[in-house]
Order: C-alpha cells, then structure tokens, then sequence
DNA sequence: GTCGACCGGAGTGTATACAGTTTTGGTTTT
DNA sequence: AAAACCAAAACTGTATACACTCCGGTCGAC
C-alpha cells in the first residue's frame, strides 16, 4: 500500500499491466472507483502517467470514464457480454479451422504443454493463475499461426471476458474448460478439422452457458487491491 | 488552415478524429512526422491533449511512438497487412453467416441503400467520400446486427486497410468492389447463405489480390525505405 | 421537521514549466 | 573536400500548477 511496488521503474506500460491484472484477477471489482492521485501514489509517479494509463484501460472497456466524476472499473452489460461472446466464436471458429490447415507436430505439442500448465493450476488450487491459463490457450492458438494482430484482438477480448465471468458467472468449470481444450487438440492432432472447429464453438457456447444473465450482481466498491 | 479548424471545441476525441480522417484519406503519409507542438497549434490546445490523441492513435497502430522521438504515421508491414486481411476474413465471413440467420427486409434494404450511396459517390468521383463508404458497407453490416463490438473492431481493421490500401495498392478497384457488395446483398436477399459467405471471403481476397507485397513504397520514413 | 441553498474540500481537465534527449548546423580537423 | 565534433535549438517525457466541476455537510428558510 505504500509507493512503488516492487519496481521503481514505473512507466506508463507498467501501470497499464498492473491494472489490467488487478481487474482481470479480480482484485479491483466493477464499478470500484480508480482515483488518480491515489494511484499516482501508489506507483510513485505523477497523475500524468496515471492518467495516460487511465486512458488506454478505457479504450480497452475496461474500465469507463466519466467526464469530471473520474475512473470506475467497467461493468459490462450483459448485451456487450453476449457481443464479445457472439465475436469470440467468430474469431476463434474460423481460427480453429485455420490452425487445423497448418497443424503441425511442434504446434499440437505446444498446446498439450499449455493445457499441462492448466491441469497444474488446477492441481494446486492456484484460481488466478488457472483464469489467467484458461484464457491464455486461446491467444496461444492465436500466437504458435504466426497471427500477431489475431492474438492481441484475442488478448483484449478475453480480458473482457474476465470482467464478464466476474459479474455473471453461477459455476466454476476450470475442469471442464481444460479438457474441452485437450478434446479441441485432440481432434487437430487426427487432423479432424470440422470435430475440431465444432469443439471450439461448443466450448465458447458452454463458457457463455455458463454465466447467468438474468441476475442483479452486486457491484463492490471497495479499493482494498493492490497492496 | 491555420489553428483552429472550424469549431474551437477541440477535444482529444475531435483531434484523433481529425487525425484519423487525415490518416485514411491519405492527406498523412507513412512515415509523416507528427510534431506534438505544431499539432497543438493547429488545433489551438496544448501539447497535453495532443499527446493523449496521439497515445489513442498509436494503440489503434495508426500511428507508431518511438521513444523520445516523437510519433509517425505508421507503415505497416507486408505481414502485419496480411494479418489484418486474415482477421478481417474470420470475422465477416462468419459475420456474413450470422446475417444470414437473421436476414429481413428492412435489413436488406439499408444495404442496398448504402450500395447506392458507394455508387453516388463512385460517379460523381468523390474519392475519398467513395473509400470510407466501401468500408463503411462492413460496419454497416455490423451495426445492423446489432453487435456495437464487432461494428468498434471492424472499424479499427478498416482504418488500418486504409493505411494498408495506400502503401500496397497496386491498382483502384472502386467500382469491382462495389459490384461484389451488391452480389453479397443479393445472396443475402434470396438467403443463400453458403453462397453470401463465399462471395465474401472472395470479396476480401480479391481486395487482398489487389494489393503487390513485393513492390517498394514511397514513404517518408528512412528506416522503412531502407528495409 | 423537512426541503433547499450555500460553502468548503476533493478530484478532474487543461496548461505550463522543466529536465533530458535528439537533431541540426556550423566549425574544426584530417 | 569530406568526415568528425561540438554547441545550440527543438522536441519529447514527466511533474507541477491552476481553474473548474462535483460531492458532502451545514446552515437557513418555510
């Protein structure tokens, strides 16, 4: 809670990363207020940095600014959650069968090594860690094709969806989401392509099945994050 | 064209606007330095709002920052405009389908509708006006379907394929690309699905086609001209 | 007693100041 | 004459200052 953690080289980059962490781990809830000085102190740099910070997170949604009230983590609605969903099948179906034409034996081996990184997370009960994975196979799909611009897209929308999960989700399915993706490789590795885009569209389906859409979610406002 | 264009009330959101339109329009070349004061100015604020566009821009990879050297307008590679193009696909062949489930009337005449506008201003040989509407006809679709987040992202990849029309483009396709928008119309309208899904992907590739990757480009950036 | 207006503190929005770096142009040296 | 060097101008990066807006509380009026 006191200035400077850790590093005292915080640039702007940084402050933006340590954010995007404490919202994506759910250490800052939606509609927590991000005051600017209070940041500026804790990074140990000037509200200029913090504000470039600020900015850059909002074009992301992850959080909103209001104009003269300040920053708030965002609290997607549930029609952004359900377009980022509708998108994310978009993107990643047709990923999926892209992967399937170049599949190769060091790919399907680096996805089975990301998924034993999953099945670790799980293993010793490290929940921020496997959310961080879980979302991760995907951008790592995006990333062993070679498609730079495919997986940063990726990256922001599953940051997204982080928030989302947060607000809406009734059920936590870390198993199941890791052994879709070991059914998702498997069907690549036989080279199945239409069993393996289809997984992936289930996969996204059962993640959104997953969140209820139709409850009231509490939105704290406690800023106790990043001590 | 001295400070102040038009209106004073020159927010950051009004400078990246302005920038962008300079940007798309190919009134700002790659490589064109953007001067942070002189942009000031211009629009008769201080370097502070200046700055807080020009961050806005260089995350939409419209713009590229190099450290204490100052902002250019980006020169995007050969694989970085393949990358796009291959993102853009995933999306609006898929998007493409989903319209397709979804098809009405009224839909299928606000498409036609901006058909004609591309075709007004393809007569009368408003070039500018003519480029922005042929990407305008992919948003449109978007919007049209109700998904305000992938209407923002296609949005974005088009900006960068204006960038990426300029360096690459081999030869002006207005009138062929026009052509295909109506044939994707009319597969909609007589849902056809597979066939408007087709017509799509080809529409991109033939854009795509358009464009010679291993031709040199005049820019005003000496590290890419010497690349 | 309740509602409304006023005042002070806090926080945001923009401009400006200052330090460090890059660029430039001229001068010197080989 | 060309290359290297040095100093000044220009520009970026960060911090700070200041005005304006918003929020909370108190005081006053009805």
């Amino acid at each position: 809670m006191e200035e400077a953690s850790a590093k005292e080289t915080s640039t702007t980059h940084s402050i933006v990363e340590a954010l995007t962490r404490a919202i994506v781990e759910h250490r800052l809830l939606p509609g927590a207020k991000l005051a600017e000085q209070k940041l500026a102190d804790h990074f140990g740099v000037s509200r200029t940095l913090v504000r470039q910070a600020l900015f850059q997170l909002s074009q992301n949604r992850l959080i909103r600014m209001e104009p003269a009230r300040g920053a708030f983590v965002a609290a997607p609605s549930v029609e952004e959650a359900q377009q980022v969903f509708a998108v994310r099948r978009m993107l990643e179906t047709q990923m999926t069968r892209e992967f399937a034409s170049a599949v190769s034996p060091a790919r399907i081996k680096s996805l089975r090594a990301h998924i034993q990184q999953e099945r670790d997370a799980v293993a010793r009960g490290d929940v921020s860690g496997r959310t961080e994975l879980l979302g991760d196979f995907h951008v790592h799909m995006a990333e062993l094709m070679g498609n730079q611009v495919l997986a940063q897209m990726l990256g922001e929308l599953i940051s997204r969806c982080a928030l989302i999960t947060l607000m809406y989700q009734s059920r936590s399915e870390a198993q199941h989401s890791t052994d879709e993706h070991e059914q998702i490789v498997s069907a690549l590795a036989a080279r199945d392509t239409e069993r393996a885009v289809k997984l992936m569209n289930d996969h996204l389906l059962h993640v959104e099945a997953g969140l209820i859409f139709d409850r009231k979610v509490p939105t704290h406002d406690i800023s106790i994050a990043l001590s």
